[in-house]
DNA sequence: GCCGTTTTCGGCCCGACTGTTTTCAGTCG
């Protein structure tokens, strides 16, 4: 899929577009259709030229140069920006706090033309004097490239959440605080963020602003206003504190919840309908009289559109939807009756069967599964053939005992370098439901690994593939698999495809669960927990399942355990599944 | 470069903070 590469291409264009001086509508018009062709869930070189058109800020210009990258993989374009400014001035660019003016200044004055020669003027104090530029910007673009070069741009969301929640905690305790909330990319549930966005109401703005530059976790107060501060906890993440009237908590949730992108669809609406929206409220543009603002809701009411939830927020077709009445009623957490994808001690889990059950009840479930490694995984003390027969005993006699509630018999079974299981077939026919996934041999070729799975896939007695990419984000990448085959195969054999809520995976990621929705996939949302805090990990699988539009059709475990199994079972006839059965 | 209840040209979202500029440009979100 060269998806991504157009989209970096489209970005690129942009950049020497604004180190030009272009036209700016044109710029964003590249990073617009940047965006639309990076978070696309089907592959452009699939799609017809009328249905590239028809995406929206894709017009005849885009669809030529999307085809011209696909046929020749370049764009000439680029090519053309390229022998007119240097590559290097694109890293300079990515610096925080230098933009394009900047940059094309220093490349005309200076003569730079990498971020090295930048670095090497700052280090050498050469930049204060330039125009416009004296120690204390000197000092900002010096700390701006060694936050680039520690590649800090990005936390991953299980990392900013919780610092994000502490935040919130310590203002409420240390400030006369009326509402706040965490807004920006965490609220929209991104994989990872850039920095973290809080809204607050307060009467005395100046007190929480002190309290807040003034919190333990503080490394650097980068600004600091009487409406807006920013700063850089010491684990390196930025948060921006913004404080408004009561009557404008709403618009501001709003605003700042974002997209972007979503956020210009909004007010180029607004203002075709003679209306202005901004962190403030909406207004009537004739009078100036405020309409709404208060509540979130009230900024979509006011364009004539029901709530969009935040997770949808990303301009990618949520606003069209919202505007026909077509939006999903998306999967919630309370919709969620139990977890399929739990470990105990009998391998790399911390605690007992009857601590898992005793937790899972309280989160209100009515089942899990427990899923044990195999032998496979010797380091984490996979179960063979034997200690399964013996934890199935185990299982049976708990579920004698329980009431309302039920422990699935289940098994993670290692898929081999091969693609055949790691435990006898006639084994796994006993279980109720077959967990595979991928731990080894990360590095094969992407025909292997599709194969690999593919293979597992059609084995009847497999129900579900676990973290299919097997990514860790930030940590590793997925491995290199062609995800629509696995769809596809999927959606013929009817095996369902996890999303595993654990933060540093988030495996499927929402663009896939589109992209399964699609075909049609049945989807689990797991926690994979290894000890019972982990279930409240729930709550981000959820989030990835609603980011990628599913509905609780979609997601199995939402079913009762009776219709659950049966489910499981239907899935498991291998007339139904055999390998080369006509559609 | 896109797009149309402002429709094939002329618009295109809006405001806060910083630094250096003495009235505002640049950057960011």
């Amino acid at each position: 899929m060269k998806n991504q590469q157009i989209a970096v291409v489209f970005n690129e264009i942009a950049s020497l577009l604004e180190l030009k001086g272009e036209n700016p509508f044109r710029i964003r018009a590249y990073q617009r259709a940047a965006l639309t062709i990076g978070g696309l869930a089907r592959d452009a070189a699939g799609m017809a030229d009328a249905e590239l058109r028809a995406l929206p800020g894709i017009g005849p210009d885009l669809v030529g140069k999307i085809r011209e990258f696909l046929d020749t993989g370049r764009v000439n374009t680029l090519e053309e920006l390229l022998r007119e400014i240097p590559a290097g001035l694109l890293d300079i660019l990515r610096v925080p706090g230098v933009g394009p003016k900047t940059a094309k200044m220093l490349h005309e004055k200076a003569g730079v033309g990498s971020l090295g020669e930048l670095e090497r003027l700052t280090r050498e104090g050469k930049l204060a004097g330039l125009p416009g530029i004296q120690k204390k910007t000197e000092e900002n673009i010096r700390k701006g490239i060694d936050m680039l070069r520690r590649g800090r741009e990005r936390h991953p969301l299980g990392r900013a959440m919780p610092v994000a929640e502490e935040i919130v905690r310590a203002l409420r305790a240390k400030a006369p605080m009326g509402r706040i909330a965490v807004a920006g990319s965490i609220r929209r549930w991104k994989e990872t963020v850039k920095d973290i966005d809080i809204v607050a109401t307060s009467v005395k703005p100046e007190k929480v602003m002190a309290a807040f530059t003034g919190l333990p976790m503080v490394r650097e107060v980068l600004a600091r206003g009487t409406t807006k501060s920013s700063l850089l906890t010491g684990d390196g993440i930025q948060v921006d504190l913004r404080v408004v009237e009561e009557e404008s908590f709403g618009a501001a949730l709003q605003y700042f919840t974002g997209s972007k992108e979503h956020n210009i669809r909004l007010r180029e609406m607004a203002s075709r309908a003679g209306l202005k929206i901004n962190e403030y409220g909406v207004f009537r543009e004739s009078d100036g009289k405020r309409i709404g603002g208060k509540q979130e809701g009230e900024i979509y009411k006011a364009l004539g559109l029901p709530f969009i939830p935040p997770e949808l927020r990303e301009d990618g077709g949520e606003i069209e939807a919202a505007a026909d009445g077509s939006l999903p009623r998306l999967v919630t957490l309370e919709e969620i009756r139990g977890d399929l994808h739990v470990h105990t001690n009998w391998s790399d889990g911390g605690h007992d069967l009857d601590v898992l059950v005793r937790a899972a009840k309280r989160k209100g479930y009515q089942y899990i599964a427990v899923t044990d490694h195999s032998k496979g995984l010797g380091v984490a003390h996979g179960l063979d053939e034997r200690r399964l027969r013996e934890q199935i005993a185990q299982i049976d006699e708990a579920n004698r005992s329980l009431k309302g509630f039920r422990v699935l018999r289940g098994v993670e079974v290692d898929i081999r370098g091969d693609g055949t299981l790691d435990l006898p077939d006639d084994l796994l026919g006993e279980l109720d439901i077959v967990v595979a996934s991928i731990h080894s041999g990360f590095r094969q070729s992407r025909e292997k690994i599709t194969a690999r799975l593919l293979s597992a896939m059609r084995n009847p007695v497999v129900s579900v593939i676990a973290h299919p990419s097997g990514r860790l984000i930030g940590e590793r990448d997925p491995y290199d698999v062609d995800m629509e085959a696995i769809f596809r195969e999927a959606a013929v054999c009817g095996v369902a495809m996890e999303i595993n809520a654990y933060p540093a995976r988030l495996d499927l990621s929402d663009h896939h669960v589109r992209m399964a929705r699609r075909y049609g996939i049945p989807l689990i949302v797991s926690t994979d927990a290894h000890i019972t805090a982990h279930f409240d990990y729930m709550e981000y699988g959820v989030a990835i399942a609603r980011k990628g539009w599913a509905v609780a059709g979609d997601v199995l475990n939402t079913l009762p355990c009776r219709s659950l199994l049966k489910r499981l079972r239907s899935g498991k006839n291998p007339g139904v599944r055999s390998p080369g059965r006509k559609a």
